[in-house]
DNA sequence: TCAATTTGTTGACATAGTTCAATGCTTTTT
DNA sequence: AAAAAGCATTGAACTATGTCAACAAATTGA
């Protein structure tokens, strides 16, 4: 077994008890990726087949605005998980894109093989529900930061939360994530206070 | 069998298999109330104990800003569910509020019970986590139409959305949950095109 | 190592959306 | 039926943020 798989193994372990066949049947169905950085894993159209869990670097899912911009909908680095749920799910042509920044590691599930694992592990559901839970409160607070909170606000709560991002990525992608224009983020970097 | 229980049952039945007497141990567990119009469901700081399926009326949870005032997370009629996930789930003070609208017709889950219906019907673990997806992609579809889409368009994806609540909740909640002000919402109707 | 591209900064101006205060209209309460 | 409370509208002034354009700095690529 591969070294570099042990912090998957540590994640599954973390929150639930599989025990060691189980975590070794669902490694088995994880495909080992090493992808470039600047790579497309997932354009508009296109159906997403793969649930990918972040083993090394860090990517982005994103949509495109009419105005041709793109709007970030999410980061993802090690121990996150990068996917279009929707498009995953339903088998639908996706409306956004995933792409990486540096080169990443990923696990990779394909929905095949994850509703495979979901017969033969049903604790797995579980843990499914439970990581969709934390997703949907995390999108929750953040849509209410973007209704509630001004764009500095949601600039020092960025940076307080995922400082390593902040250290990996352009700053024009982050201020897509957080709604403002690059220009508007400079600015609020610039003000002394 | 009350028959107002039909859309719960209904509702389960549409996108799931489960056998008549699943069906009916679901529906043993779910507590009816019948709850008057600006009643508090659920308060800041108190846990959650219950996912309410709603028969009848509308309700709405929310934020209190610094400010004072309201932040409207979602609204929820008719097969809609309502309930705070995150205090539910992690047994943690809730920090929003939950409040009947119109009067309200609900069947309340607690948690125990529903752990215990998870216990004995596998499935229904799946059908959550398909129900969660559903959710999470709604919420992503907001965040995103609040980062790239005016007032204005909001609105008016809103009406078309959800013309029925527009139609029975006061215009400044709509405007909250919409993330601008009442004023300005005033003023996007008052709009000729 | 030089050119090309991407990224970040700054200024001047434009605008979507807010704030506050006044007013009239409903709905609820008594 | 009157009073009170909540709700919607409007005007005027204000502010957070966007746009566009120019430029500087950093990174990448050949």
């Amino acid at each position: 077994m591969d070294k570099s798989f042990l912090i998957f193994r540590e994640h599954l372990a973390h929150s639930n008890d599989f025990s060691s066949e189980e975590l070794d049947l669902i490694l088995s169905k994880m495909e080992h990726k090493r992808v470039p950085k600047k790579t497309h894993l997932l354009s508009i159209g296109e159906i997403c087949d793969f649930e990918a869990f972040v083993l090394k670097g860090i990517g982005i899912s994103y949509f495109i605005h009419e105005n041709g911009s793109k709007v970030i909908l999410s980061f993802a680095s090690e121990s996150w998980w990068l996917s279009d749920i929707e498009s995953f799910h339903r088998h639908a042509p996706s409306k956004m894109c995933i792409e990486t920044i540096e080169e990443m590691e990923l696990l990779c599930l394909s929905h095949k093989d994850k509703e495979e694992l979901l017969q033969s592990i049903p604790k797995l559901e579980r843990m499914y529900r439970l990581m969709l839970q934390n997703h949907l409160v995390n999108y929750q607070q953040r849509l209410l930061a973007n209704i509630a909170h001004s764009g500095k606000e949601r600039y020092q709560a960025f940076i307080e939360k995922y400082p390593d991002v902040m250290q990996r990525v352009p700053q024009h992608l982050i201020a897509s994530y957080l709604g403002i224009t690059a220009e508007f983020l400079s600015r609020i970097r610039a003000d002394k206070n």
